[in-house]
DNA sequence: ATATATACATTCATTGTTGTATGTATAACG
DNA sequence: CGTTATACATACAACAATGAATGTATATAT
């Protein structure tokens, strides 16, 4: 057939991947062929092999394309020690908007949760998402300890722990949705946990519940 | 060659899971063949097709042996009703515990979280667990009302949300977790996340952060 | 205007994997 | 003690998917 010109190029790509976001959420990445998404496409597995070394290398196309704007909210590393948490709070209220509002983060955060293995080939991306998890969590740390010495929070914090649970906090949370996107308001839980749970830092009330019981700890030792 | 006893049959069944288990995980369930399972177990294809209809089913049967004793850790519904905090809180420590000191336990849950694709055959699974995180919802929320319903906790909670909350932030760390156990502490943090989520949902504190500013919340609105 | 690189389509060979069919030695059963 | 169901091993057929090789028409550069 006909050569393309460079735009016309530019678009099947474009279509290489949306074909390929398409499919691999409803039948999971290893299990539809490049023949599958080339002919969603409109094209053959030769316009593939063209613009893409193969199947892994599309996928982390098709990964970069939807998680680049997101990478973007998260602030330069410098800035993040001046975070202050009504900016931290905002960051996390974009995440769970973006999750919520925009079609293709959903959608490319269920194919990551959902229909991929991290595994051979794939290896290389988990350890992407967890260098960005590491981010994640020190940037909630650096703002914590930045509000420490501000006052706003008190010495005694485990700013480590508190950041941890954080980002495990809104993680779990849009795990938890994406699974079963009508359980539960995103928005509207999501805004409520994170702004409690930044109460919560500040907060020396006495605690709620006992200490374990001796026999609980007995049972917990036992291996 | 020649049939075995009963028993040794069990552990020719035994050894195809182990070993089903261990591939699963070093090389994701759809990049493993049943050849290579076989090999590792020492027996041929042959002995799979026996006891287990399809990969499918084997991958099944490893999943519920890994996760039965979960589940039981998980009361029974009636007795949910009348669960204590305490209580809640002991079985959630329970789930960590389990996950930080019963491999099998941490294999499993690397599987489930990263070595295999939720679609077509296997999408039933994804109900299933979807099925299993509802009831876990549903028995936080219920012993949450009956804390309320004891005083323990304000009649203006929200407890469907914290029901949400509290399943996401444990899921989540365990996610974290699996991902990168020398991170943190798994035990250490999440008994004082628990605990301090806990603790929130009795506290009235005033807010330690302002409301969204007008800009902001315009900012959100803006698809 | 010509040459060359481009953007694919087409074809082919190879391989891995699955499901099934069949073989077989023996444990279990009456 | 003979029969039968069992617990696999072996062999076979069929397919699907990949990657590479090759073909080709045309944008693009010179």
């Amino acid at each position: 057939m006909a050569k393309k010109t460079k735009q016309e190029a530019q678009e099947t790509r474009t279509s290489l991947i949306d074909a390929a976001e398409q499919l691999f959420q409803q039948r999971g990445v290893s299990r539809c062929s490049l023949q599958d998404i080339a002919q969603a496409a409109g094209v053959t597995r030769g316009a593939i092999y063209w613009h893409f070394k193969d199947k892994t290398e599309l996928f982390k196309a098709m990964m970069e394309r939807a998680t680049m704007p997101l990478e973007e909210g998260m602030a330069a590393p410098e800035a993040a020690l001046q975070l202050s948490l009504a900016e931290l709070r905002w960051g996390w209220i974009n995440v769970l908007h973006s999750t919520v509002n925009n079609e293709r983060t959903r959608r490319v955060f269920d194919i990551a949760i959902h229909r991929v293995e991290y595994s051979g080939e794939m290896q290389g991306l988990q350890e992407r998402k967890l260098t960005s998890l590491r981010a994640w969590r020190q940037q909630n740390q650096a703002a914590f300890a930045h509000a420490v010495s501000l006052g706003q929070l008190p010495a005694s914090l485990n700013i480590a722990a508190a950041a941890v649970a954080l980002v495990a906090l809104v993680d779990g949370l849009i795990h938890q949705w994406i699974m079963d996107p009508q359980a539960f308001d995103l928005m509207a839980v999501g805004q409520a946990s994170v702004e409690g749970f930044l109460n919560n830092l500040a907060n020396k009330a006495p605690p709620l519940l006992p200490a374990l019981t001796d026999e609980e700890q007995l049972r917990l030792s036992r291996a």
